[in-house]
DNA sequence: TTGTCGGCCGATCGCCGACAA
DNA sequence: TTGTCGGCGATCGGCCGACAA
């Protein structure tokens, strides 16, 4: 999973520890989750927590929802009582977190967006910026837009750029993307030109509704040591 | 769950042993439906059969598909290595098996009854014997139909006679039925008028397709013996 | 008697510009 | 610049009798 497109739709709020940095675990944030209450080893660090170096770090999203999250494997320190042993773990092959970010634009859907029968009103720094360029001699100006989502999956749109004042819109195709992803009006929708040029599409759901869902109320366990 | 509609979803090819009645337990039967291979005491019957007696039927069905099943309960016999103890089992409040079968009516689908956009074409016998009587003095004669599914859900049909030459006709209600119920061509639908008079209506469908499935694929582990 | 078909009518879907925030 | 609305044309669901198996 692209890691540009991963954080775009996390938001800019997700920090994530490279490979290699300290980290500090805490079993009790995951126990919490747990249907059952585990038994944890007695000695622990303070406050139960296991100091860590992380080792890998894969991106990943819910198969059926979208939902970004990421799968941390750690290793505990040599000094930690939860020490195993200094085997070699792989390293994921993932590209140098990218310094200038890549061109995105995030969008809360609207009523009218998220409405069946309604489009999806473009903002224009998006159309321009993100899109492929439109020619804007035609009458109207169309054109079919491909984007990718995290699971591969192409979806097909019509961009048109019409009505007095001129705008951008998508018709055709986005009434079917919202049905498919669920999508209601709050939630938001991610745009992202890869460094590859290619358009990807992401979306946000926001966070009213799926609580006490199976998938959703995961909670960081981690921080991030000095 | 009424054992009559029960009867009448699972046709006739199908007997259940009485409470009370010897039977003999096959586990190899049930050993073949487990995800693991479970360990069995070295000393059973023949072909390592265990001989029993039946002490509870319960008419059940399944609450997605609709499919029916029953569970029974057996006690093994004092003679067999199984024998536990002679401990009292309730018995289930069941009314004796009635003789005379309820007036029930089974058809299977037609493409014309599964496709959207279609009704349910009803057979003369059944709307004449099953369904209330309808007032043929009337233009068209017209009338809802509520019948009972195994969960005790509400179904509300219009039921029409009309056309040249005349027939009965299910229209209003009958695609929410079909698609609420998920059939097809080739799954069998059944009305049945109850003891109490009140019409029920239940599914069976057809073998192909869901093997391979969770709920399907279950096979008799018991035979009565002489 | 009843399965399938085409006709037809009404409901809904979805594209459009008008307007105003 | 863009969110919402009413209009309206295309599509679809679903009720109908005709016809034949």
């Amino acid at each position: 999973l692209d890691p540009q497109l991963w954080h775009a739709c996390a938001g800019g709020m997700v920090q994530l520890p490279s490979i290699g940095a300290k980290v500090v675990y805490f079993p009790q944030g995951h126990a919490e989750q747990a249907s059952t209450t585990p038994e944890f080893p007695t000695s622990l660090g303070p406050w139960g927590t296991v100091p860590c170096q992380v080792v890998s770090v894969r991106f990943m999203a819910d198969i059926e929802t979208d939902e970004d999250f990421a799968r941390l494997r750690l290793q505990p320190e040599p000094g930690s009582s939860m020490y195993l042993n200094g085997r070699v773990v792989e390293e994921e092959d993932m590209p140098p977190p990218p310094r200038g970010r890549p061109a995105s634009f995030a969008k809360t859907l609207t009523q009218s967006d998220a409405n069946n029968g309604g489009g999806f009103s473009v903002p224009r720094y998006c159309a321009e910026t993100i899109f492929p360029p439109l020619d804007y001699n035609a009458d109207p100006p169309v054109q079919t837009v491909l984007a990718k989502d995290v699971h591969g999956n192409v979806w097909k749109f019509r961009h048109i750029y019409r009505g007095t004042p001129r705008r951008h819109l998508l018709t055709t195709g986005w009434s079917t993307f919202v049905n498919q992803k669920r999508l209601v009006a709050g939630d938001a929708i991610v745009f992202l030109r890869g460094t590859s040029g290619e358009l990807c599409v992401g979306v946000r759901r926001s966070m009213r509704g799926t609580a006490g869902s199976d998938s959703s109320a995961w909670h960081s366990s981690i921080t991030t040591t000095s």
